[in-house]
Order: C-alpha cells, then structure tokens, then sequence
DNA sequence: CCTAAGTCCTGAGTGC
DNA sequence: TGCACTCAGGACTTAG
C-alpha cells in the first residue's frame, strides 16, 4: 500500500475535494473489502468537516459519522461520473460531485466510527514518527521486547512506530547504516537514535514529493508521486549503490522483499 | 509461473 | 505448569 507518504498526500487531496462539502449520499457498489461495508444511509445531508490521517488510515470527519478508511495495498480516491471496476463507494455531493473510492485487491477498509469518534482498529498503534512522541527511547524499548526479530521487521510493527511500510523501512536502514536483517536487541542505542532520525527525514523529503509511485497509486488528482525517483535501494537489486558503488542485494525478511547495501549497512 | 505499497490470524517458541 | 508475549509464515485479492 501507501505507506505514510502517500496516505498524507491522498490526505491533502481529499481535503481539498471535500473539505466544507455537503453529502447528498453515500452509497456502497460493492461491500467486500477487508471487512463489509456498513451501511451508509447516515451519511445522506452531512458536511465534511476535515479530512484527517492517524497511522495509514484516512479519517474523514462530518457532522454525522467519522468515516475511517484505510487504502490496503491498491485504494485509490478520485473524483468523476465514470463508473469502473472496483468501484466501491461513491459520495455524491450536493454540488453534484461523485467522489469515488476504488480498491482492486480489496485489502482496503472503509467503516464509520463510533459515536465517540474512535474505532477498534485505532486501538493500540504506535506514535506518529514525525510527532514529539517518536524518539530514540521509543524503540530502546521496542527492541528490548523484539529483540530477536529483524530490525527492519521491527519498525514496520505499527504498534511500534506508525507509518513505516515495506519501502520505507528499507530506505530508513539504508540511511541509517544498519543492516535491515539485524537482530533489533543486537542494535545499540546511539543507533537506534539514528534510525528515529533517518525514519523522519525519509518520510518528510518523500511527503515533499507527493509519495513514491510503483505501479498504481496516484495522487488524488491523478499524478504520481515522485520520491520513486529517489530510492537508494528499494527495488534496486544488483544495481550500484549511489554511496560507494557496490551491488545492492536482496533478500526475504519478516516475509517481504528487503533492500540493502552490503558495504554502507552494517 | 512470479511479484506487489498491508494487515490479520495461527501456531510454535520463549521467558518469567 | 501456566500464562502472556514474541516471531515466522501464510492467507486474503487482482493485475501485470
């Protein structure tokens, strides 16, 4: 999916399509994503308030209901008349905007809140990493719990640190020096700490161009984001390190594909 | 046939 | 032994 780059870029789009719009209704074309779509009919006459983002999960908040929606792999929002596959939900507005939600693989979830605006699936996430409240001691004590399992694994634990995807977490170890597949109890302090700040400037430079873009995430208004164009090692195996030259390797951690230089990570 | 931006569940293993 | 947690692997799904 979008990682947290590209869910704050979607964020920003969505604000600007729907931010002080009026809902005439809202209806679901097809209800199998991750869990069934709730039914909808309390969203007909609500306005759009703000469109927020906690961890990778979009909140869209109205004077009725809080809709939570998280992209999966492949959601995508647009606005258009045009019905295609794997259409959704559809928000029509009063001005006669239809706003659309599109999942092809269906991992993406789209729910309401509860009355008190939270939901189950808020419960237990980590901090936000470019929030005060992400900082060295933060996985100091994530790895003493996680201490056998791969550092790169580790802070793409959402109960650890939100945000962090499979690009991300390799780009993130990649700037911070420290092999992905390393134990994370084997990773002293004063790295982890430069781990906190590697998280955070990746994530922020990478918010700056709009997200990366592989394969099919766009933009709300349809352009791809552009940070792709500047991964050290995602995706690069084989290919020179930009740093000293070596060949990015490749391998399989906590079941995803990881990226990393053998000479500039260690 | 392979791979893919995420999350959830299962079952085995670990440690108090 | 019991319990709570960690950790690895697979499942979900469609498209290229």
């Amino acid at each position: 999916m979008p990682e947290l780059p590209e869910v704050e870029t979607v964020r920003a789009g969505l604000e600007l399509l729907l931010a002080g719009a009026r809902v005439r209704h809202a209806r679901a074309l097809r209800k199998d994503l991750r869990t069934a779509i709730p039914d909808l009919a309390g969203l007909a006459g609500v306005g759009i308030t703000a469109v927020r983002r906690r961890a990778k999960y979009l909140l869209l908040d109205t004077t009725g209901p809080s809709i939570l929606n998280h992209l999966g792999m492949t959601g995508k929002w647009r606005e258009g008349a045009e019905v295609r596959a794997h259409d959704h939900v559809e928000l029509h507005l009063l001005d006669g905007r239809r706003i659309v939600f599109n999942d092809a693989r269906r991992f993406g979830l789209f729910e309401l809140c509860r009355a008190d605006g939270g939901h189950d699936a808020l419960d237990g996430l980590g901090p936000e990493p470019l929030g005060d409240a992400f900082d060295g001691r933060v996985l100091r004590a994530a790895a003493r719990r996680h201490r056998r399992s791969a550092l790169k694994a580790m802070i793409m634990d959402q109960r650890v640190v939100v945000g962090v995807g499979n690009i991300y977490a390799s780009e993130a170890c990649f700037r911070a020096g420290i092999r992905p597949g390393l134990a994370a109890g084997r990773v002293g302090g004063a790295r982890l700490d430069r781990l906190v700040t590697e998280i955070r400037g990746v994530l922020a430079e990478a918010i700056a161009k709009g997200g990366s873009t592989i394969g099919d995430y766009r933009q709300v208004n349809g352009l791809s984001g552009l940070f792709q164009n500047q991964f050290s090692v995602y995706g690069r195996e084989g290919e020179a390190c930009r740093a000293c030259g070596s060949r990015i390797r490749q391998s399989v951690i906590g079941g995803r594909s990881s990226f990393w230089c053998p000479r500039c990570q260690r």
